[in-house]
DNA sequence: CAGCGCTCTTGACCTGCGTCAAGGCGCACA
DNA sequence: TGTGCGCCTTGACGCAGGTCAAGAGCGCTG
């Protein structure tokens, strides 16, 4: 067996991989084949950036391996994480939907296996195929409701009410309460709207109330959801 | 001629008002008649909750005259305007997506002629005509980007950034410089996450540095958009 | 057209968090 | 197994803007 690129070498195994993915859970066989026909699937590293800010992007993204941080640079330089996708997910809808230069940058945080596919394509299947524009309809409308939760955080909670939030959902999404954050402190302070130092303290004071523990740099256990719930 | 309620009273005028909804500009006359069949067009006085959070409420909501504005209430009571819909505008998608609990409130800013549409019926058309699936993503898609927007806003701009930037925003909507502001100053100090106080004061400063002029309570005339630009 | 209610304004105060600056520490590299 | 770089932490300080409290003016209703 040949490996070019360490990657999905062969269409079965691209069939396969196209087929886990949950914008084309309700398709048959026969369409789960021709849609893995017209795909480029690519191995990229780690810190790579797949398009930034003013590039004009006709791709829609798939990630099979590997997660993709997607954030918003303002003109002073502030940088804003948007939100940070994983296995399954896609990006750069927005480009399909109305062919304007992106907003945002989308960048790898480790090695990931990522797929594209064109413009036309994709139009094409969202028009013949509902059930991929009725789950991508589910995906956005689910995205909208968790930016317009940051919205309502940012306002409605203080530094530390959003901090434990995030830290009560990562908890809730893996299922335990030791988990390493899936992104850089830096990441996460951006993510939530503050500064690496603000997070720093608060996690520090969370720590001193013993409502959580860290280890190294990314590990946290919370040790008090109950408490941290009206931090 | 009979009138029962002030609004459209027959199929014709139903059927008129259906074909002006941007969601459904794909369709061919025959799908708007149907589509028509199946609506239930309702006048609402200024004021009225359409639904609130915590209902279940699966029906998509279709703004054919009036406003409608959208906002959440965290459990301190802080009211957090999300967005405000006009004519041509539909609301509720999110019930009909995952039929779970709304998680906001909508109530009428003025006298408002709004039609629904069952659960059901609007997953048929989502199936049966691509192009209302694709003109919902479309819509979708636009929200997502301004709630990000507002999210980015929040922490890259301090109060008196975004208080210009909404009316600068509002100016080029309205295609002029004077012009009312479409909810109230308390509303608008919530969708930009302020307190009415700040909003007011950075209003005042605004008008004293002759960037603006206020008359009454919603009258703004812009008198230096380059300056206030960079505000 | 008069009265009232609600929105908006203004003032005084204070605190949360951003900013700037300097170490400490873990991780990846050799 | 060192070692250095970048991430993170800690400290000191200042101010934007939130809070509380009162007063003003607009616009609606009768």
């Amino acid at each position: 067996m040949e490996h070019h690129h360490g990657h999905a070498d062969n269409a079965d195994e691209l069939e396969k991989l196209v087929a886990r993915v949950p914008l084309f859970s309700g398709l048959n066989a026969d369409e789960i084949h021709e849609i893995a026909g017209r795909v480029r699937p690519r191995i990229v590293p780690r810190g790579t950036q797949l398009y930034g800010a003013g590039e004009v992007n006709p791709y829609l993204r798939i990630i099979h391996t590997g997660s993709v941080k997607i954030y918003r640079l303002a003109e002073s330089g502030h940088e804003q994480v948007i939100r940070v996708l994983g296995a399954g997910d896609f990006f750069g809808e927005k480009a399909l939907i109305s062919p304007r230069a992106a907003d945002h940058f989308a960048v790898t945080l480790a090695e990931s296996e990522v797929c594209s596919l064109g413009h036309d394509d994709i139009r094409d299947y969202l028009m013949r195929y509902p059930s991929v524009a009725y789950t991508m309809l589910e995906t956005l409308s689910a995205r909208l409701e968790s930016t317009e939760d940051q919205v309502s955080a940012m306002t409605g909670e203080d530094a530390g009410g959003r901090i434990a939030a995030y830290l009560l959902g990562l908890a809730e999404e893996y299922h335990r309460t030791s988990f390493e954050l899936p992104i850089t402190k830096k990441d996460v302070a951006s993510y939530l709207g503050v500064t690496p130092e603000t997070l720093s303290r608060k996690l520090t004071g969370f720590e001193d109330n013993g409502l959580i523990r860290q280890q190294g740099h990314r590990r946290i256990d919370i040790l008090d959801a109950e408490a941290l719930g009206h931090a």
